[in-house]
RNA sequence: GGAGGAGUGGCCGAGUGGUCUAAGGCAGCGGUUUUGAAAACCGCCGUGGGGCAACCCACCAGGGGUUCGAAUCCCUUCUCCUCCGCCA
């Protein structure tokens, strides 16, 4: 969410913003909105100084004069009653329109519409050259026993899945793996709750645009959430935190769970794309200082990379366009890591500044120095989200005789393993 | 799930229908004093909105109601505490 004195003083950046994240909310119709709001008000407020004003005359009144002053106010009150429900529908449709005002991408986001925009900066690691035809990990997996496909599709539906013997300890593996990086790189592991109530979503900015994606409890009006950083976020709304307490660096560990209602029948093969996985999310609070949050920034990229490395995965890093970032990011990175079954680098971390938006909707201030609050800056990046992460990990350590190499950093949580061999899947 | 109690500014806490325009304390900010710091003293000090300004409006967990007037009374939802029940 946008200041909207900042929004009235900056229309031309907003609807740049606008266009060029692509999103089809109509400014003039805000800044309509806002004037009539304004205006609204200004009348209510004029009938509502003297209702108190009456009410704070009548006590000293003499009984003569009472009578005349209570009949005012009988008035006053019914022409409040009348002013009311229009001023509600008018605030009413000037706060969804709110929700649906982008942050302003940062200078360095190159503008442009879709991923072919997006800039790569740098590629880490050699891409593998095989000297026999590849298996992908849907091969991999079956032949190491490490996923029951049929059943959980059969009582579960379609992208469901099961992770099962090497397979689950694999994702173990990496999930305690990520964890045990973050928390010697100082963040604060965190198992939060993954259901939670729409202000969660709301607050964090995936609603109201991305309800379609979300799970709804409607026996109890819950959603299950998408990613750790909606309940992660949520921990301090309604707070001032204390300037001196911040960076506050979480290691969110949680399953998420996605409807994927844009995405019907895309990448339907495997574990690419599935409606439930398990995700170590980074999320920081930092205060509202594009220098101190860019810092920030790169730290959770570096942590990331730091994952990837460990676990000898190719990967490139990008710039994100502003048709690609969502509607409260001002700068977005994202991680793809080398897939040799898509021949291509895909999407595994997802690195984000989001300055003030998601705060100002969570309502989460910082105490400045000088005593002052502010709004806190809030940014998140993936550490590892399995079963994504085992496509390039499987696929590029995959021997000829579809064993896979264990990278060393992986072998203590997989009691000691240099390799997995489909003999002695379990 | 049942019964009872509670929710007031960053924190603690007073306030049971009318100068509440929310006491007081702590914390914070500015100053005096000091070699420096602490202490003491003085001043400032909730959030949001509207207005050039004086000033006005809203907010006492959320929502609704009663009243000329609500932090205060009523209904409802949420959260916390105590006890009981059920359950891992």
């Amino acid at each position: 969410m946008l200041e909207i004195s900042f929004i009235r003083q900056n229309v031309d950046l907003v609807r740049a913003a606008i266009a060029n994240k692509r999103l089809d909310v109509n400014l003039d119709d805000l800044l309509e909105a806002d004037k009539e709001r304004r205006d609204a008000m200004g009348k209510l407020e004029a009938v509502r100084a003297r209702k108190n004003e009456i009410a704070s005359i009548i006590p000293k009144a003499s009984k003569e004069e009472r009578p005349a002053l209570i009949e005012e106010g009988k008035a006053v009150k019914t022409q409040l009653e009348q002013l009311e429900p229009g001023m509600a529908a008018i605030a009413k449709r000037y706060e969804d329109l709110m929700l649906r005002i982008p942050s302003i991408p940062r200078p360095e986001v190159p503008v442009g519409k879709g991923e072919e925009d997006n800039v790569e900066i740098r590629k880490v690691g050699t891409k593998r050259e095989f000297a026999f035809k590849p298996k992908d990990h849907v091969e991999l997996m079956t032949a190491l026993k490490m996923v029951n496909w049929d059943g959980p599709r059969q009582f579960a539906g379609g992208r469901s899945y099961a992770l099962t013997g090497l397979g689950a300890l694999l994702e173990m593996a990496v999930t305690r793996l990520a964890v045990d990086t973050l928390v010697e790189r100082g963040l604060n592991p965190v198992l939060p709750p993954v259901l939670v109530r729409e202000r969660a979503m709301t607050g964090t900015g995936f609603f109201p645009l991305g309800r379609e994606e979300a799970y709804n409890i409607g026996a109890d009006d819950l959603f299950l959430v998408g990613t750790s950083e909606v309940p992660l976020v949520s921990l301090h709304a309604d707070q001032v935190l204390d300037a001196k307490d911040l960076p506050i660096r979480y290691a969110g560990i949680s399953n998420c769970f996605r409807r994927e209602a844009g995405a019907a029948g895309k990448d339907t093969r495997g574990l690419y794309r599935v409606h439930q996985f398990t995700k170590v999310e980074q999320v920081v609070f930092c205060v509202p200082d594009e220098a101190v949050a860019e810092e920030e920034h790169y730290k959770l990229l570096g942590n990331a990379e730091a994952i990837l490395a460990k676990l000898e995965i190719p990967y490139r890093v990008a710039i994100a366009c502003t048709g690609e970032i969502g509607l409260g990011q001002t700068r977005k990175h994202e991680v793809e890591s080398w897939m040799p079954s898509r021949e291509a680098y895909s999407e595994t971390h997802s690195c984000s500044t989001l300055g003030d938006f998601q705060a100002r909707r969570s309502n989460i201030r910082v105490r400045l120095a000088d005593g002052s609050t502010a709004f806190a800056y809030t940014l998140n990046n993936t550490a590892v989200a399995s079963p994504r992460i085992l496509i390039p990990l499987l696929e590029n350590h995959q021997n000829e005789d579809g064993s896979i190499y264990v990278p060393p950093a992986l072998r203590p949580y997989l009691f000691g393993r240099e390799v997995l061999r489909p003999s002695e899947a379990i």
